[in-house]
DNA sequence: CGTCCACTTGATGGGCATCAACCGAAGTGG
DNA sequence: CCACTTCGGTTGATGCCCATCAAGTGGACG
């Protein structure tokens, strides 16, 4: 899928980004979706008292991007903050050398943009098409002082993240080659499950298209892309992972996967 | 100097934990030495509105810990929450196997504690001699309801840990042993430096005790402590650090450790 | 059908882990 | 006061995991 052709992709009749019927365009407002958003439930909005919630919906409006777009610069003025609707968004760091680390994965529901701050010193970008519910940045920040609650959102989802990085910290440091693709696949089987979109209730096996290249998976995990590709063929010759397709994988047992993150070794 | 020697240390006539002559023992309240207090422009206290900051000088006790202390051991129910006056606590995460990994170091004026979660997943463990002061879980709760300065506080400084957690996570995944060495030995160095007590204005060379051993280096880079143990020679020999027994540090020219961490060869 | 590009697979080597021995300072007990 | 122990640290020898370099494969697309 090129970063060209994905944007059509989004006015599909069945909607992959889980609006149900409504296929919203750049710019549309949010305020009467609101109701029908299928993250509702789950985004920033729904820790928020309800004057707040529909204060914030009303500056709300989506916007799409193709895979690959960046969407904010390092060290730059961004211009909105957002809520993810669907589609994946990569935080990396890339230095002049060319060496490059995926610091941060925001997925279905997860927030966008650093408060309090001119800029962030990592670059934001998609690695699928997306959809997002932005917000302009200065509305945003007149609501942050006029609502305390969506303060301690933010402060929630914060204090969340930085658990998240600290956990990715140790597999950085601590884990082998095999154990961080584990690691990896198992993080990603379970924030696109739990959306909702990939995983019927009644399956049992688990089947997503995985939103990362080759090359994107191995600046998660501070790995070279062959040593992915190596270690994902390990990991289906021994029954762990089935793909199909470059993109397509299948888990039959995710507890197996999870096993081996952990540092346990597979009994065979 | 062991765990058990520290705790008479800090009743020498020379206070290490900088709050000029007073001697503050374990209980005894703030309220009226806030305004002596080394750190009241730095620490959480700092960002609050008065009633708010006098609001948390009423529950605030101070108290001391030996280095090596666990403060909070990863999955229980913590007691308080603290600011640290002096000394540095290191965020562990450790596997049954024996694994280790440092995901986090909080130095002078920063925040300890998770809010809005029972338990925190990483042990907190002093690594000196510590001076902390502490806020009753409950009562500092009540205070994060009342009053939305604090939370906005809390959320600044949680947004500057996740961006120093994902600076690190590139350290992490990109660097070589010898870029990590002297990442870390830069961090130190602008964090106890900054701290004031370390370093007289006039001074241009910078010189400071250690706050960690071999392998708690070795655990925040992802190392093993004979590397660590070999890439502080060859940056000895190298003249980039100089060393006064094994814990003292001397910085020529923190310049060059601050070239050597960005990944800039040295031409030599 | 040719080109492109992500990916795969193989060969080789280097950086760092591992294992092991040694050192020196600090504590301990007779 | 001195042997003995302990423990953090240093240094050396060896090996392995994963990076690097290189070639090949297959699907997408013009």
């Amino acid at each position: 899928m090129g970063a060209a052709g994905s944007l059509e992709m989004e006015n599909r009749t069945t909607d992959p980004h889980g609006m149900r019927s409504l296929r919203p365009n750049a710019g549309m407002r949010t305020r009467r979706y609101c109701e029908h958003c299928q993250i509702r439930d789950r985004a920033l909005c729904s820790a928020l008292s309800s004057p707040a919630a529909s204060a914030l919906s009303e500056i709300a409006h989506f916007k799409q991007f193709p895979a690959g777009q960046v969407l904010q610069q390092s060290h730059q003025d961004p211009s909105w903050y957002a809520v993810i609707v669907s589609g994946v968004v990569k935080l990396v760091k890339t230095l002049p050398d060319g060496r490059q680390q995926i610091v941060g994965l925001q997925f279905t529901a997860d927030f966008l943009g650093r408060p309090f701050a001119a800029s962030s010193a990592f670059r934001a970008e998609a690695t699928t098409s997306l959809l997002l519910c932005c917000f302009p940045k200065s509305d945003f920040e007149s609501l942050l002082h006029e609502y305390p609650c969506l303060e301690e959102a933010l402060l929630r989802r914060a204090l969340d993240q930085l658990d998240s990085a600290r956990e990715w910290m140790f597999t950085l440091g601590r884990r082998t080659a095999r154990e961080k693709m584990a690691s990896l696949l198992f993080l990603i089987a379970e924030r696109l499950a739990r959306s909702g979109r990939e995983r019927t209730p009644e399956e049992t096996q688990i089947e997503f298209d995985l939103p990362f290249s080759r090359t994107e998976m191995a600046d998660c995990l501070g790995l070279t892309h062959e040593t992915v590709s190596r270690e994902l063929r390990e990991l289906r010759e021994r029954g762990v992972i089935g793909t199909r397709g470059r993109r397509t994988l299948v888990l039959p047992q995710l507890g197996a996967l999870e096993r081996l993150a952990g540092g346990e070794q597979l009994e065979v």
